[in-house]
DNA sequence: AATGAATGAGGGTTCATTCAT
DNA sequence: CATGAATGAACCCTCATTCAT
């Protein structure tokens, strides 16, 4: 009709904002969600209840609610490949540098957070299955992947571990650092961030000793 | 649920076994179903058929789907407890023979299989989530980490070994192995069972050189 | 139960109404429903039949079918309160007139209309079972035998029948009454809400002769 | 094959008895299972396993369901209308024996047990929807509702209660007699056998007042 | 005659999706 | 853009019935 509609009222939270933040606000209730109950357990109904909207938002703001699971995954995978590209350009003064970095990465509090731990594990059980699921983490693994190989490799090309097979290493490390995401998921009471990223050290040093030295305990033990 | 139900022709009366062997060839189906499928497209109707027997039939023998996947997640979790015994044996000759057991072990064939490694994921995924998942979980992983953390311990105390802790060292492979299944899980272009067993040894070698040898590419790489 | 429910085509977003007409609207359906085919038969797809809606509705709208029976017998039970209620103000000029109001009410045409007698004799079918059931009926009764029990107290107060006790007569008018509904439901062909007026009256008129009067054959017999 | 067959070992909760007798231990059984969870909680398992027999053997004995509930309000009926017969044999000294043998009937022991009333409302609530049921019942009406008519139209033909109609009164008798058992099953609390008799004297004393005495109250009220 | 494993139709319930408002 | 009532397919579960033993 010909009735004056009503501008927008921008800001979080009214009737009206942004798809984009929408977007953003649903995957992160999305997150929370899954976190606080599984993903067999996250339905429309309780994710819209996180972000305190209503049920209708989500098909209309992802078009259903498997495009919605999809794009959070790819929120992840995308904020993880960001954090790479930094410890990339760490990589460029020294591939130990580099490794450093991405140890750091691994544990540090805003990529291991135990909401999104949750939610990698979720998806992991069902990428399998799933195409989209496996292509996006495909992706999020190649570039770790990559990575990883080739600052090991550069470091071998030095010539002082005639013994090391970097491709090893480096799955070796990849799975390492799943295993230990893994722990700080299930087990929060005998895996701590600091304690896995020890563990990550020692095995760098185990394997790059004249780069890498053992870690010691930060306290006790 | 108060109707008397109105009647009507019924089954066919099939053919009788003993409910102990239905019970495994359900569970049996059961691991299928999961591994081809996923834990959240497994219903009880695919399981029945994956079993060529009638929907009712696992609410005969256990009295819920709920008890269905409970009943199969422990009988993985029995067989990997059994398996650890043997290598408990092992380790009686010496500590070294215990986790070189434990390695063949947690790579062998029968315990590492694609279609239980999927069911494992399937439910690490909701282990969170489910109390009594998480229960079976745990005790799993108790049997697992009391076994190495002992083998690691009695290699350490020998003495030679100064700078290494051995709990680290078997939070690390612990967390090694479960990175790896998950590696061989979602990535088998990438990783076969012989890979992984190398990744490992590797490590062991890296931290007991004077006990564990470098393993040799079996072939190219 | 875990599973992640396929997407599928939905429903067509069917008309809205408020949500109070439509549980109003569903517990008349409910009735309709019992009294046509009875409480065994009566499934929440043929009580959704019956309310021209689709079958999600009751549990949209009830959280399920058990609390849709429950708010049907609790519907009836408060009409009937409330009716009561008119009969009371009715003995405020005189107990007689009290008796007479709560005779007419029973067999009145709103409150025992065939439907409704078919649902409450189906409910009490299962009253013993139900404790809700049970709650929700014994207020009902208790309205109905507090009043009676009242009015026939105070007659008998203005010291005319002295061999009367009033509880007992309470009780039998509340007997008679009873199986006078039961009557009318089941054997329609012999029983009228007429004629079981006359019998209550003239139940009634035995033992307060003094104020109520024997009636006469209406028509013929 | 030529084995020699084993005997029937007779004797209840053999291996095998007798069919009468078994209908027999399961028609009891399946009072008790109605009066004890209501008939929409009785299943073919419940009533078997209150036998303490499997679960076949009622479709071995009963043809279904249906009829073993069938042959047991048959059974409650025939009881029922066999009692009436020694009322009717009462009767033949005189009218007033007949109806004080009725009433006496009516709420013995045997006759108005706490089972056999449960049972009764439980068919009575499905009798408007099962012909079946619906004819057994009206038999069983027809029997009361003939004696009782024929008793008192024989009182009244001695002339001494110009103002009564022998139907109605047999009508209010056999309603007042309803109400009563309803009573007795869903309000145990407050009424009992005892006080249902002097309940129903009370009335048939109001109405033959030359015949029947008012009754007193046994202890207190 | 008796058992109990097996069947499968039907019931209640959940929940992704649609659409009038 | 946003809401939430309505839909209906698919799920898990129950239970009368059948039949090999």
């Amino acid at each position: 009709m010909l009735s004056t509609k009503r501008p927008h009222r921008a800001g979080a939270g009214g009737r009206t904002a942004p798809p984009e933040q929408r977007r953003q606000q649903l995957i992160e209730a999305t997150i929370r969600c899954v976190a606080k109950r599984g993903l067999a357990d996250t339905t429309i109904a309780t994710v819209a209840r996180e972000a305190g909207l209503s049920q209708g938002i989500i098909n209309l703001h992802f078009r259903s609610k498997e495009r919605l699971l999809t794009e959070t995954l790819r929120y992840l995978a995308d904020e993880y490949r960001n954090a790479c590209r930094t410890a990339a350009a760490a990589a460029e003064s020294s591939p130990v540098a580099g490794l450093l970095a991405m140890v750091d990465l691994d544990f540090r509090r805003g990529i291991c957070a135990r909401d999104k731990l949750a939610v990698w594990f979720a998806f992991w059980g069902e990428r399998k299955f799933r195409p989209t699921y496996r292509r996006i983490c495909a992706a999020r693994d190649k570039s770790y992947d990559d990575m990883v190989r080739a600052m090991c490799t550069q470091l071998c090309q030095q010539g002082e571990y005639p013994g090391v097979e970097p491709a090893l290493v480096a799955d070796g490390l990849s799975a390492l650092t799943d295993g230990l995401w893994l722990d700080l998921l299930v087990r929060p009471e005998s895996m701590s961030r600091e304690l896995a990223r020890r563990i990550t050290m020692s095995y760098l040093a185990d394997v790059f000793p004249r780069h890498i030295r053992q870690p010691v305990a930060s306290s006790g033990s």
